[in-house]
DNA sequence: CGGTTTTGACCAGCGC
DNA sequence: GCGCTGGTCAAAACCG
C-alpha cells in the first residue's frame, strides 16, 4: 500500500509536469502562430510571396491529427489551411490531455497522418512476390522492459485501401522479421496468438513455432517465432499479414514499426528506379532493402541483411538495431515507452504468452524508473521520465509542427529560423529525429522515395497514432493501474 | 468447458 | 519422379 501510494504520488507529479510542459508548449505555439499570421495579413504583396509559401509548404512534412485518416491523405487542395490544422491539432491534443482518465469514445480513434507533400513520385504498382522484412532490434540495454507490437490499428483505412488495390494482396504476404534479445520463450507484441504448429527447421536446433492471431477469428496474421541458432538470446519473430481488426493499444507500437519497415520495403523495391537497394538509417531504425539477387552493400554500420527464418530467396529489408549505438536508443525508447503494458486488452486478458520483453536489457529504463523491482520497473519505467529532462514524443511532434516552416525533415531547404527553446534536448526521440536534420546518412533520394510512398505514410501514420494514443492514454492507464493495485 | 498447446501427419513447393 | 523442407492441419492433451 505504501509503495502504491508513493508511486501514485510520483505519477501525479509526473502528470502535473506533463501538463505544465504542455501548457508551455501551447503558449509557445500560440505565440508562433501570432507571429506567423501577422506578416501574412499585413503583406499582400502578391503572388510571389504566396508562391514561396506554397512551395515552402510543399517541402514540409505535414503532421496531422484527426479522426479521419483518409481525409488526411486527400490531395492538398482539399486540405485545411495549415494554420487551422495546427490549431485543430493543438486543440484536440489539449482535449485529449485534459480528459485525463476519461475514456474516450473510441480508444483508437485518434489518428495521425504524416503527409509529405511531394506528389511528384506517385505510388507505382507493386510487382513483387512474397517479401520478407527483417526488423532487427538489438539491445545493448540491460534492464527488462515490456514492449508491445502489432500491425495496424483500426484507423488504418489507408493501408487497408491499399491492400485492396494491390494485386493479389501483396501486402498480406509481406513479412516482417523482428530480431530481439529476449529471455522469455515468446515476445509480447500486444496481440493474442494461438500456436498452431511447431517445426524443427533445418540448420537450427531450436524449434520454430507457428502462431495465429486470435484477436479476430478471420485475422490472417501469422507469426513465426524461433531462437537464433548463433545467439540463443536472440528471438526472431516473423510476422506475416495485416490485422483486419482493431488492435489493442499495446499492439500498435510494433505494428507501426513493422508496417513502416514493410512500407519501406515496398516503396524501396517499387519506386526506387535507380537502385535496387534502398537503405536508410532513421536514427536507429536501419533499413536495408535487397532483392533476390541483390548483394546489399551496407553504408551503415547497423545495416545488415538478415536471413530471417523463412526469408531465403526473398527480398529482405533489414532494420538493424543490433549494433551497439546510442542511435538505437530512440527507437527502443520509443517502443519501451509507448508500448504500454497496462493496455486495456493486453493487461486484462489472460494471455501470458503474449507478454514479451522486446529489449530485455534496457539501461534507459533505469533512467526512467529510477530503480525499483523488476516488475515495478516494467510498469513504471515507460512513464518515468516523460516529464523530466526528456520530452515526450508527443511534445516533440507538436513542437515539430510548432516550428512548422523552419524545419526540413529531409535535409533539404530549411527556410527560416530553426531554433526553438525546447528543441535541443530531445534527440533521443525517434520521431523527432526523423523530422529533423539529424539524418545526414540518409540519402535524400531514398528518403524521398520512402516518404512519398503511401504505404510508408500510412505506416507512419499508424506509428504516430499509436505513439500519441499511447501517450495520451498513459495518464489514464497509470491511474487505472494504481487503482488496480489498491484494494 | 472453452481455449490453448502439443505433436504426428499431411501437403505443396523446390531442387536435383 | 523423388526427396527434402517449410508450413499447416487436426486430434489429443493440457490448463484455468
Amino acid at each position: 500500500m505504501e509503495e502504491a501510494k508513493e508511486e501514485n504520488r510520483r505519477l501525479k507529479s509526473s502528470l502535473s509536469k506533463i501538463k505544465k510542459d504542455f501548457d508551455i508548449l501551447q503558449t509557445q505555439y500560440n505565440q508562433l502562430m501570432v507571429q506567423h499570421e501577422e506578416p501574412k495579413h499585413i503583406s499582400s504583396k502578391g503572388h510571389h510571396q504566396d508562391k514561396d509559401k506554397v512551395s515552402e509548404r510543399e517541402e514540409l512534412v505535414s503532421l496531422s491529427l484527426g479522426r479521419g485518416l483518409k481525409s488526411l491523405f486527400q490531395p492538398s487542395g482539399s486540405m485545411k489551411n495549415k494554420e487551422e490544422k495546427n490549431k485543430d491539432i493543438m486543440e484536440e491534443a489539449g482535449d485529449d490531455k485534459k480528459i485525463d482518465g476519461h475514456e474516450k469514445g473510441s480508444e483508437q480513434g485518434l489518428s495521425v497522418a504524416f503527409e509529405y507533400k511531394d506528389l511528384s513520385n506517385p505510388n507505382e504498382k507493386f510487382d513483387h512476390k512474397k517479401e520478407t522484412i527483417s526488423l532487427e532490434i538489438g539491445s545493448n540495454n540491460k534492464t527488462p522492459s515490456e514492449n508491445s507490437f502489432g500491425f495496424k490499428n483500426d484507423e488504418d483505412d489507408h493501408q487497408e485501401d491499399q491492400e485492396e488495390l494491390l494485386p493479389q494482396n501483396l501486402v498480406k504476404k509481406t513479412r516482417v522479421s523482428v530480431r530481439s534479445r529476449c529471455e522469455t520463450p515468446t515476445m509480447n507484441d500486444g496481440c493474442q496468438w494461438r500456436k498452431y504448429g511447431q517445426k524443427i527447421a533445418k540448420g537450427n536446433p531450436c524449434p520454430r513455432a507457428y502462431y495465429r492471431c486470435t484477436i479476430a477469428a478471420s485475422c490472417p496474421v501469422r507469426k513465426q517465432v524461433q531462437r537464433c541458432s548463433e545467439d540463443m538470446s536472440i528471438l526472431i519473430s516473423t510476422y506475416e499479414g495485416t490485422h483486419n481488426h482493431p488492435l489493442p493499444m499495446s499492439a500498435t507500437a510494433m505494428a507501426s514499426a513493422t508496417s513502416a519497415a514493410a512500407s519501406m520495403l515496398l516503396s524501396g523495391t517499387s519506386s526506387s528506379s535507380s537502385s535496387s537497394v534502398a537503405a536508410s538509417d532513421l536514427h536507429g531504425l536501419n533499413f536495408s532493402l535487397s532483392g533476390n539477387n541483390i548483394n546489399p552493400k551496407s553504408n551503415s554500420p547497423f545495416l545488415q541483411t538478415s536471413s530471417s527464418p523463412s526469408s531465403s530467396g526473398h527480398p529482405t529489408i533489414t532494420l538493424d538495431l543490433t549494433a551497439s549505438s546510442s542511435s538505437q536508443q530512440p527507437f527502443l525508447s520509443m517502443l519501451n515507452r509507448f508500448s504500454s503494458p497496462t493496455s486495456n486488452v493486453s493487461r486484462s486478458n489472460s494471455y501470458p504468452s503474449t507478454n514479451l520483453n522486446f529489449s530485455n536489457n534496457t539501461n534507459t529504463l533505469q533512467n526512467w524508473s529510477g530503480g525499483g523491482g523488476i516488475l515495478s520497473n516494467q510498469y513504471r519505467a515507460p512513464y518515468g521520465n516523460i516529464s523530466t529532462h526528456q520530452q515526450s514524443p508527443y511534445q516533440s511532434i507538436i513542437q515539430t509542427r510548432t516550428v512548422g516552416s523552419s524545419f526540413d525533415p529531409f535535409g533539404r531547404s530549411a527556410s527560416s529560423s530553426s531554433s526553438h527553446p525546447t528543441q535541443s534536448n530531445h534527440d533521443h526521440i525517434g520521431i523527432k529525429n526523423i523530422t529533423t536534420h539529424q539524418v545526414p546518412s540518409l540519402p535524400a533520394e531514398t528518403i524521398k522515395a520512402i516518404t512519398t510512398d503511401p504505404n510508408f505514410q500510412s505506416a507512419l501514420a499508424t506509428a504516430l497514432s499509436s505513439i500519441i494514443g499511447g501517450d495520451l492514454k498513459i495518464d489514464h492507464k497509470v491511474n487505472r493501474s494504481d487503482a488496480e493495485k489498491s484494494p
